[in-house]
DNA sequence: AGACTGATATTCT
DNA sequence: GAATATCAGTCTA
């Protein structure tokens, strides 16, 4: 068991210590971890955090079909569709129901040829710099939704590692647009755009 | 480089 | 009918 899991905690709701919390703190604190989905992955180097008080979070109006996942256990998947085409990833956590970590990019470290399959021949700072191209590279999908981000194909390991990180408003947002809640690896070639100066 | 456009699921008005 | 946590293509410069 990964030492970022509570080990007293149920393992059916698995990352309670990680998870349970304010995403924003949990979107700061995965920057610089390393996800795989069945081996292919990479290291996260940009998060986005959404608050089910929120404007700008799925969650805000309350529960949906589509936003199930956010308000169930925390440490499980939230795949939604974007703009009718793209798959986006999320982490489910909170101290309340209702809250999430967007995904947003990854730099490419395992599997690299099956991303490449998967998307066409890109650059590697293309393979998974956004939040759709990275469900691309990693073929995730609805099937992904409510999954468990400790258990296959989901591999989550913490870093022993003291990164810089960057913060700045959220991208694509027409509400809640002032609030900070995106982070990100300072000086990463993978972002999927760079951070406003400070 | 930046601006515009098309694709089109899900939710909200 | 309009908006959206997006991306790729195609213009104009």
């Amino acid at each position: 068991m990964s030492s970022f899991l509570d080990p007293s905690s149920d393992p059916s709701e698995p990352g309670v210590k990680l998870f349970a919390r304010h995403p924003a703190d949990v979107a700061r604190d995965l920057i610089g971890m390393i996800l795989t989905v069945d081996g292919v992955g990479g290291r996260i180097v940009e998060t986005e955090a959404y608050h089910h008080e929120d404007p700008a979070s799925h969650t805000f109006n309350g529960p949906t079909p589509r936003n199930a996942a956010m308000f169930g256990p925390v440490g499980r998947a939230y795949v939604y569709r974007s703009y009718g085409l793209h798959w986006c990833l999320n982490f489910v956590c909170g101290d309340t129901p209702g809250s999430a970590v967007l995904i947003r990019a990854l730099e490419p470290m395992s599997g690299l040829e099956q991303m490449r399959e998967r998307r066409g021949a890109d650059a590697a700072r293309l393979l998974c710099a956004g939040p759709g191209r990275l469900c691309q590279a990693l073929a995730i999908s609805r099937e992904h939704d409510e999954a468990p981000l400790d258990k296959p194909p989901f591999a989550l390991e913490p870093s022993m590692q003291d990164w810089e990180i960057v913060v700045g408003p959220r991208i694509g947002l027409t509400k809640g647009v002032q609030t900070p809640w995106r982070f990100g690896l300072a000086g990463s070639k993978f972002l999927s755009r760079p951070f406003p100066k400070a």
